[in-house]
DNA sequence: ATGAATGCAAAAACTTTGCATGACG
DNA sequence: CGTCATGCAAAGTTTTTGCATTCAT
């Protein structure tokens, strides 16, 4: 939809192959939450041929440049997602994996008074709800 | 305070040196959330020769025996607390790396409500308000 | 005594960094 | 053309695992 190439630029970031790609590779992606080895694998995929490591390095810069957000979920590795300017927070299925966004006005109103109350002001805040479908029965 | 062989045994783990210890650093530690480094380094610096690989062991089995929570901060690695089966949430002050305590009730709430709304329970949650102090001016 | 727990070191998973080459403006 | 980005491989972090030894019951 956008122009990455432009994006780029207005992010003050030199437009190169692998920029350009990976946020294409962002863009296309169906699961909209892909860590440094998925978004890796899918450019090779696609026979674009970048290496792991630039891959870190341009992610670490489009964070950096609000260009997509860093999630780090449990599990150790972090998963990226283009910034589209609205925020929220995710829910994840512990048993498909799969990745539900949600936002709550509410939430955030009560975490700004909670931060408040205790005189900070919010820099930033990771909410996830880790569920399971209603019916599994995974009797303890 | 509590017995810590005796709620070693009603966890169902064999009581031995490293894990009464362990569980004592947890509990006398005063900044209560501790990584697995700082438990182990905390063991070393008390004269208690225990392996850093027996640290990781231990505190896994104490999470999955409940004796303990572990909460994954941004930043890559885990820091565990004492589980006194009251749960809360965090706020992690972005300049000193202290960590404050809260709940609020309205906000459980509103996640069961979300979860429900969407066919799911949870199962479990995690949310961290990264702060910092409101007077302090980071101008950007 | 016997099976589980430990320590050490090696490995694994994820991410960062150094350096020579190649590409952007 | 000069500078910045890239690729590769090596190093860093954090956490896990294999195996011989030690310990709890």
């Amino acid at each position: 939809m956008t122009d990455k190439p432009e994006e780029l630029k207005k992010a003050g970031l030199k437009v190169t192959g692998p920029r350009v790609k990976i946020l294409q590779m962002l863009e296309e992606a169906s699961d909209r939450h892909l860590s440094a080895e998925e978004v890796h694998k899918a450019l090779v995929e696609n026979g674009e041929d970048v290496g792991l490591a630039t891959v870190y390095r341009v992610l670490t810069q489009f964070e950096a440049a609000d260009l997509i957000v860093r999630h780090n979920f449990d599990g150790g590795h972090s998963v990226y997602e283009l910034s589209d300017g609205d925020h929220h927070d995710h829910m994840v299925c512990t048993e498909t994996g799969s990745v539900i966004e949600f936002f709550d006005e509410e939430i955030e109103r009560i975490q700004k008074k909670i931060a408040d109350r205790h005189g900070y002001e919010i820099v930033a805040h990771n909410l996830v709800l880790y569920v399971k479908p209603k019916s599994t029965d995974a009797s303890h």
